[in-house]
DNA sequence: ATGAAAGCGCTAACAG
DNA sequence: CTGTTAGCGCTTTCAT
């Protein structure tokens, strides 16, 4: 009974001002004697004042939370983004609401159906792809999106991400000269965007320039995580693959551990590209050679991106440069090549 | 413009009825007739209307938000506990505010802050201790607290864990059965509830039946991350120790590859028991023997406990039974130990 | 079974 | 610089 009492008018009338001015005061707004201030500020510190911010979401339309959608926090790669994601978004003063997808289309729809419906100010979309749906939504609502960490099927929407193609090709190419076999690449679904239009593109294309012939098979399908890469590290190496570019670095993992475990030395037998540089990379042994993002400011990026969307009137956000920033990404060579 | 411009308001005139009676089938209330309901339906499809949960937030004063505070999302430790929360919770229809602490006790106070002023319904506390001004904000704010995952100086919130003494107890036997030396103990903070009073109990109480010294030096802390681990394996070599019950996955991989780096052969000279099970333990060669903890369901039962206590009138809070809910743990023997 | 009406706590013109 | 006054969109008695 004795609970959340204390409200703006509370305020207002042990302060002797009117409701407006210790709002004034609470939101910093200039237009304030000192004098009136300090008095205001005074009772709230004595009354313990703490602002209701769905109060103010509910007149302001505006909530200062922010919806992310993850396919897995318990994904390194994504937790990364999201650790990013939740700074700059506390430095800004945003609170994140974070959902698991599971990286099933159906959930996503209604985790963002859900978000919409609590009012976010922006969505970070983390994940492959978008379902028709889901776009709709999306371009129906007015709420700014931003995709972290990836590239889907919706061109409309801003991501913050790495240059996958060219980062595959470097990578194919690494192995593509210092191998005596074929190449495998190891990713998600065949027919996601990231994969359909940047990875197996970049993929492709090193095997052009080295004057090799594509080969369907080599390209191996699979969910993210190490078990899955364990388990189809038989399968990989009975494909007569010399090498592999991994798209998950838990796949990654899977994939090293399965194949020594079976008798397959790395990397004098099989070499091993991971590519997020995730912890993982450094835990196994032999230590994984990578492509290197910078998982954190990729979350980071994101969320300010998202902010400055956010803040921007919705004409000028059709405007501006390009949507999508791309990161620098690396290479960093360990004990999984040669 | 032509923004959420469809409210329950719009819903009643289309539909020819009251707003109470459109926010009664959207609420499942009963009483209200079959016809009219199914009118109402109609129009919510027709209209695509969406309740505007904030509006709901500030006339109910439920938000169906829960708040979770995690000192760092990319620990997969915490990373497993939130997936659990995140699934019972929307499996409750509620969402989860996820906020880094950092494990900085300011940081902390600070997010919780946050979450009070968001109005959150209840707050999952992940963290080894909680600093004074944060008991206070916790216990003069009405909004039911469950600690996930750990032990802290507030014996008033109810907790879901493991009994650490006993499996710390049950590593630290084990190692001292099948080590000739010293047994380290490695642990974050000596001074957090959780190692003083719990993991430092169950090490000395195994010394102690097995006759042997307590001896300070072979308690080790750091830092919960890969790197220290690594750091500091030759200290803990140094020390002359044989053995080390690790209390963060993280930690022990650090220890384990740093000791490998150094020369050091685990198991032969040296014994590792880590105490989380996440999938670190298993990545790593050899594997880590380890402690097992039903990871995910912690996250859960601490969710599907704050349920009930969100849900139960601030009466019968107090009482019903102890407030600790204590998960079986299970002991997992790999390549670490022999 | 349904409606009328009073808020929930705060922001945002608008006036002065 | 400060106060007045409408709402924001929904829930919730209280009548009927």
């Amino acid at each position: 009974m004795e609970k959340q009492s204390v409200t703006i008018y509370t305020v207002a009338r042990e302060a002797r001002v009117s409701m407006a001015t210790v709002s004034r005061v609470v939101n910093g707004n200039p237009n304030v004697k000192p004098e009136t201030r300090k008095k205001v500020l005074d009772v709230i510190k004595q009354l313990n004042y703490r602002p209701n911010a769905v109060a103010r979401g509910l007149a302001s339309k505006k909530t200062t939370t922010v919806g992310v959608v993850i396919p897995d926090v318990t994904n390194a790669y994504f937790a990364e983004l999201a650790l990013g994601i939740d700074d700059i978004a506390s430095m800004y003063k945003y609170n994140m609401i974070l959902t698991n997808s599971d990286a099933d289309d159906r959930k996503a729809l209604q985790v963002v159906r859900g978000l919409m419906a609590k009012q976010v100010d922006g969505i970070i979309f983390m994940g492959h792809d978008i379902p028709e749906e889901l776009r709709q939504e999306f371009s129906s609502s007015n709420v700014p999106v931003v995709v972290a960490g990836s590239v889907t099927n919706d061109d409309e929407l801003p991501t913050v991400r790495i240059d996958y193609q060219e980062a595959t090709k470097q990578a194919i190419k690494y192995l593509i000269e210092r191998v005596d076999g074929p190449v495998a690449l190891v990713v998600g679904s065949k027919d996601s965007t990231i994969n359909k239009r940047y990875r197996i593109e970049g993929y492709k294309q090193a095997l052009q320039e080295a004057g090799k012939d594509f080969d369907e098979k080599l390209i191996f399908e699979t969910h993210d995580s190490y078990a899955e890469g364990y388990k189809q590290s038989q399968a990989i190496a009975d494909s007569g693959a010399k090498a592999a570019f991994v798209s998950d670095d838990g796949v990654a993992a899977g994939l090293l551990n399965g194949l020594t475990d079976h008798g397959v030395k790395v990397p004098d037998e099989f070499q091993i590209i991971a590519s997020n540089n995730t912890k993982t990379t450094e835990i196994t042994r032999p230590k994984l050679t990578t492509i290197t993002q910078p998982l954190y400011d990729l979350g980071a990026v994101s969320m300010r991106l998202l902010t400055k969307l956010m803040n921007s009137k919705d004409e000028d956000k059709e405007d501006g440069e390009s949507k999508d920033v791309i990161l620098e990404h690396g290479f960093e060579k360990r004990q999984s090549t040669r």
